[in-house]
RNA sequence: UGUCCUGUGGUGUAAUUGGCAACACGUCUGAUUCUGGAUCAGAAGAGUUCAGGUUCGAAACCUGACAGGACAACCA
């Protein structure tokens, strides 16, 4: 094992805050491993992150900083059909977005391929492993099933010099794909599955992504994870739930390799599971293919770069992650906990901005004409600093088309025919007319306006019930909004037996508004840039923009306390 | 008819290791407000899957059920 300078760091002043901190506390107090701790996110290059990846990123860096120690990043990078360089750019990308840092600690598995040879030469040799020429089904045929043992293979007892030479020839490209792998001999009637002499080496004759065509036999997952963890120094190796039953096969392969007292120790915890969406890399990716969405960063995705295009923070995404917590039991997580984490982090943060969605447009016929006033308004009421900007008021504005009801409930205390709201920063205005077509839909309004009420407040102190958003029609930028909603419409649309979870999308998922207007000040915004719409959300302008086109995204709507 | 893991308000977690089940999200009131946002105050909602047992005392320990999940890829 390479010498690692870490630091110790006294358990007594740590607060463990989940089960996984609890078992290092204690590892810590039995004096395990000198006192370190160490961790490693080891992701496969074969698809983009998502928002249970960036959990346990979280997880792994944040632990680790915890107990003063350290954080590898390894690509899992064993299997070269599936894998490639596009999708390891992508992930060190979204591991540093969100916030976290590897130094110089980037690791691939392929790294240790000459090392994983030797081992499995050293295996061979002390006859704990052997070249077996079976078919895959035949393989799996005498594996047995849980409950059932399995069959020694034919081949289980050729001596090792023979192994070595076939191991050898495997490695030389003498063989092709299938033809025979490399086994560990361990036990055919073990109750665990993975401990029934499982597969070291395949062959695939295909160039990696990184070691190019120096090999054709790649390890497998379970060959190549614990040694690399021990190699690394690595002390806890977290990992997800259904690699428990993995454990005891971990453990032997380390048993195999370890000449000290340190050992890498794998736990698992429960992956995140996210209502109204699928976490798993296959599903995602057939989202993509499929054309179901637009790609890994379609803002409906969970992914971490789709969720970037939305609008959401790191600090948001990592507050999440703390909420959720670690444990064993597998359950499904509420969005409504995301959008609450992104609510807070925006609320503080967001610069608030007029912007109306779904235009109806009003004309304060008593308001002079051509006139353009220049009216205060504040950037962030959560936040004095971010100071004030002007915003333009004239004759001819456009509010929110919901904000207006020519028959309106009781609960309803907008805009209706007599009744004078506020619009915000500006006037009381009084509506006096709608204006229909032939069709009888409202095309516009006419309103007055008290220009005693200057700046908002009426100086004999009457009251309005309400404040609406509104933008000056003549000096509105024209936009592009996408509005999202859940992608599909079953909070757990992998858990329903009679349906396919592509026939729960949402067809609703995503609309297109072309007809926006929004205040000016957004003119300046770059890409990814976030705002408050005022009364509606928060939004943020998505890559798509060009000069003259500006496109923004829904990230998440603002609380609603009207209810019909 | 196997092995392993997991069962605590609607949801996610906690209960300093055996001492009155707590917190957050969500929901619902009310106050306040130039965002029906935010903020503030409050409420409802579990007696910890069930049945036994140990104990002065059990969510926790034991036994047995029941329920859910994982494992039979030359995937990770």
């Amino acid at each position: 094992m390479a010498e690692i300078d870490n630091k110790t760091v006294e358990q007594e002043e740590i607060i463990p805050k989940n089960f996984i901190q609890q078992q290092i506390v204690d590892d810590l107090a039995e004096g395990k491993n000198g006192g370190r701790v160490h961790t490693r996110f080891p992701p496969e290059p074969n698809g983009y992150l998502h928002i249970g990846h960036a959990k346990s990123i979280c997880l792994n860096f944040g632990t680790a900083k915890k107990f003063g120690g350290l954080t590898n990043l390894r690509f899992d990078d064993t299997n070269p059909a599936k894998e490639d360089t596009e999708y390891v750019d992508s992930i060190m990308e979204d591991v540093q977005w969100l916030g976290f840092d590897w130094d110089d600690r980037l690791y691939y598995a392929s790294d240790y391929f000459d090392k994983l040879y030797d081992f499995a030469v050293s295996l061979i040799k002390k006859g704990k492993a052997y070249v077996d020429f079976q078919s895959p089904e035949l393989i799996s045929e005498q594996k047995g099933t849980p409950t059932r043992p399995g069959s020694d293979s034919p081949y289980r007892n050729t001596t090792p010099e023979e192994n070595l030479e076939l191991f050898t020839k495997m490695k030389d490209g003498f063989y092709n794909d299938g033809d025979c792998v490399l086994r560990a001999k361990v036990d055919m009637s073990s109750p665990n599955m993975h401990m029934r002499d499982p597969l070291m080496y395949r062959i695939i004759k295909q160039p990696h992504h990184r070691t190019e065509d120096k090999w054709c036999i790649y390890p497998m997952y379970d060959y190549a994870h614990g040694q690399c963890d021990y190699w690394e120094g690595i002390t806890h190796s977290i990992c997800t739930l259904e690699f428990e039953v993995h454990r005891p096969l971990y453990d032997w392969f380390v048993d195999q390799l370890k000449d000290s007292d340190y050992r890498p120790r794998q736990i698992e915890f429960s992956r995140l599971n996210l209502s109204y969406t699928v976490m798993s890399k296959r599903k995602l990716l057939q989202l993509v293919k499929e054309g179901f969405v637009k790609g890994w960063d379609d803002p409906r995705m969970p992914t971490i770069c789709g969720l970037r295009r939305r609008g959401y923070t790191p600090e948001s995404m990592r507050a999440f992650s703390d909420m959720v917590g670690i444990t064993k039991v597998d359950g499904v997580t509420d969005v409504a906990k995301l959008e609450f984490c992104i609510r807070e982090d925006l609320n503080k943060r967001a610069q608030r901005v007029m912007g109306v969605i779904d235009p109806l447009k009003i004309v304060i016929t008593n308001y002079p004409e051509g006139l353009v006033e220049e009216i205060d308004a504040v950037n962030n009421p959560e936040d004095e600093s971010m100071g004030k900007r002007k915003v333009p008021f004239s004759r001819e504005l456009y509010i929110e088309r919901e904000d207006f009801m020519e028959n309106p409930p009781n609960k309803f205390y907008r805009l209706s025919p007599g009744r004078e709201v506020r619009l915000r920063y500006s006037y009381f205005i009084k509506c006096t007319e709608a204006i229909k077509n032939e069709a009888g839909e409202i095309v516009e309004l006419h309103c007055t306006y008290d220009p005693e009420t200057k700046g908002g407040n009426a100086p004999d102190g009457r009251k309005v019930k309400a404040t609406l958003h509104w933008v000056a029609a003549a000096q509105a930028v024209k936009a592009e909004v996408r509005l999202y909603d859940r992608l599909f419409t079953d909070a757990d649309p992998l858990g329903n037996k009679e349906k396919d979870f592509l026939e729960l999308l949402n067809p609703d998922s995503l609309k297109v508004l072309t007809q926006c207007y929004i205040e000016p000040f957004v003119k300046t915004a770059k890409p990814l840039d976030g705002f408050q719409f005022e009364r509606l959300g928060y939004f943020n302008i998505d890559p798509d923009t060009t000069t003259d086109h500006i496109v923004f995204n829904r990230t998440v709507s603002l609380k609603d306390g009207f209810k019909k």
